[in-house]
This record gives structure tokens, sequence and C-alpha cells, in this order.
DNA sequence: CTATATATGGACTAATTAGTCCTAAACTAT
DNA sequence: ATAGTTTAGGACTAATTAGTCCATATATAG
């Protein structure tokens, strides 16, 4: 499928379309993306996108891949170049919920969209889902785990309690920005999980 | 639309199709649910069902908004049947967390998968969907009122808080069990809400 | 009996869906 | 030049979609 030695090489650049194809299947979900959406924001044609990735659904979750993957990455860094722990966690629950402000749309987490759109019915997208989330707490678990050991957290239950309750109050977060809910609903709900845990 | 003076009799009983279609569009979303699986379930023709409902979409704003009423019913009562304002917050998340044993499907919250599904591109819906959130919020700010009063919340934030905090975890529990979650992961995270708040 | 309102079911439309296939051009390495 | 590969685009399929319409039958109230 992909010999480089001889041919007419790829003019796209994978990366850029599976990127432009995340962003589109982040927006409005997987039913809600016909093909067309597809083909435009990608600017590939249709022969292209079937020879490159086999079919809607296979492109879906080379998508998911890829934006749990460059999630994790970034988290990883705003981790190692925060002066705190409680700094990094903060900032990343003010960051969930300045999408609230955002009026171009509110299109919350691509991971926690799939789950609750798709985890049900399609498992093999399910086990996806399911991973990506594990890899997401596992850098919360570091986290948390660094702030015990500086000894800047207060909750004394064990470290899975914690990373557990951090992921049930994003997920919530980005559900309540969904429904409607506003800055000045949400600051004070953050700033209770963060004296919750601090 | 419905004058019963005259005419052949409606031989269904309407909220016994709208209970079926509820129980439809929760169990599998808007946009998956066809036409033909409604007729199916509601048993009906599709004669029947647009004169009385009109459309898909008005169907199914007429369901979100049974399940909304039915739901805060359900909450209004089982709140003045508890011996406790603790006792009542307990065993509301225990109850949403015992679905992730649900073998036969983890369905979450009708309101909060449509919050997901439909909320951001559909601002009929969002209507509904931010009304309905606000009316659970309502009982839930009765509970903690209550509490209060009886001296049961050691928490001093302003009630407001408080119920944010609590629709904001009720809704990120119910994310995890579509994310996978399973029980023994829950049941800390659920001791830490209800230690956080009483 | 008549007017009114309901019931069923099937035919139908117009659009859209994901996906296949084919042709013809374009590009590269040998 | 040739073989190998990708490109674009359009034709096409088969299925499904929501929704309309019509004919026919049935039940009720006055």
């Amino acid at each position: 499928m992909v010999c480089m030695t001889h041919g007419r090489p790829r003019e796209f650049d994978i990366d850029r379309v599976l990127e432009a194809a995340t962003q589109q299947f982040w927006a409005i979900g997987y039913e809600a993306t016909s093909l067309q959406d597809l083909l435009k924001s990608m600017s590939l044609s249709k022969s292209s996108l079937y020879q490159t990735f086999g079919s809607k659904h296979e492109l879906f979750i080379r998508c998911l891949e890829h934006y749990q993957q460059s999630m994790v990455d970034k988290l990883k860094e705003k981790l190692e170049n925060s002066s705190s722990v409680k700094q990094f966690v903060s900032e990343f629950l003010e960051g969930v919920i300045a999408e609230s402000n955002n009026r171009s749309g509110r299109k919350g987490c691509f991971l926690v969209n799939t789950a609750n759109e798709l985890s049900q019915r399609d498992a093999d997208i399910g086990r996806v889902v399911t991973d990506g989330t594990s890899n997401v707490a596992k850098v919360f678990q570091q986290a948390i785990e660094l702030g015990i050991k500086k000894n800047e957290i207060s909750a004394k239950p064990p470290v899975e309690h914690l990373v557990g309750y951090l992921m049930t109050t994003i997920s919530g977060l980005r559900t309540m920005i969904k429904a409607g809910a506003e800055q000045n609903t949400l600051k004070p709900v953050v700033d209770l999980i963060i004296k919750s845990l601090f």
C-alpha cells in the first residue's frame, strides 16, 4: 500500500489531512460528519481518501488515536513546565472551562464526545476510547504522585482514587459546558475541586 | 389538531408511545434512531406518528420534556422520602454508578446524552436541555438548602456553588461510565464527592 | 345518516449515504 | 521509455433517510 521507491509521490501530508479530519469529527461527531464534509475539510479526492484510509470508520479511529496522542504529549509537556502540581491542575481546569467563552462553538473533548456517542455501540471505538482515557489518566496519576512527593496534596486517599476523581470532574465540566453552563457557574466549581485536592 | 368531540378515538396511549420513543432515543441517540426504529418500538403506523407528533424532531423534543419531567418528579419524591439529605445524595450517586454493572448497555442520562450530541448544533433542543438541567438543579438546590438548615452539610460555600459542583460530578460519573469505567473505580470517587460535601 | 376524526398500509419522492470503479493525467525511479 | 504509483473526477450502486400522500376502513357524536 505504501511503497515509496517508485511512482508519483503523495502530494498531501498525512498528518495535515488527519488533523483536518480530526477537527471535523471533533466538531460535530462521527455520524453527523458526512464523507462530503471530510473531503472538503481534508481537501482530498474521494479516491485518495479511500486508498489512504480504507473507510470512514478506519479514518475515525486514526483520528481518535491522533488526538489522544497529541493530547497526552501536550499534557506531559505542561506538567514538566509547571512550577507546581497545583498550578498544573488549576491551569488545566481553567483551560477546560475557558471554552465556555468560545462563541464559535463548544467542542469539548474529542475522547469524551466519542465516549458518549459511540462507546456503547462500537466495540472497536470503545477500546480506543478506553485506552485513550487510561493514557490521559496516567499523566494525571504522575502529576498527583509528584504532588504527594512534593507535599502539595492535602487529600490522603490512594492515588488511584484521586485520579478517578479528577478524571470524573473534568468530564463533568466538559458536559456542563455542552449543556450551556457559563463561566460564572463553573469557576466556583473548579475552585471547589482544587480545594478538595490540595 | 386534537378535538375529541367527534371522530374515531385514538387507539394508542400518547404517554405509552412517548415512553417507548423516549427509550429508543435514549438508548442510541437522535441521529442513530431511524424512523423505522421508532415505528417499531412505538408500534405505530407512519401516518399516525406524523399526524400526532409532526416530525421526528418534534417527537424528540416531546420525549426530552417527558423524560425531564418524570426525572424531576422521581427526584422530588425520593427527596421527600429520605431520612437525611446525605442519604438522598448518596443513594442517588450510588444509583448512577450502579449502571456500570448493567450488562445490557449503559444508557446514561438522556439529558446529558443529548447535551453532548445536539446542544451545540440545534438551538431548540439546546434550550430544552438547558431548561431541563436547570430543573434538575433546582431539586438539588432544595436538597442542599435543606441539608444546611438541618446542619448536615459541613461545606460552607454558597448553595449555588455546591449545586454546580454536584451537577458537575454527576455528569462526570455518567461520562466515565460510558467511557468504560467500572464500579470499583467509581465507588471511591462517589465517596470522595460525598466527603467533600458533608 | 352524516360529519368528523382517526386508523392502516403501501406507494412514492427527493435527498443523502458510504463505498466502488474507471478513466486519464501526472509524476518518479530505474 | 517503461513500470509503478498517485492524482482527480466523475459515473455509478445499493441502501437508507425523513417525510408526503392517498385510498380505504373504522369508530364516534350529534
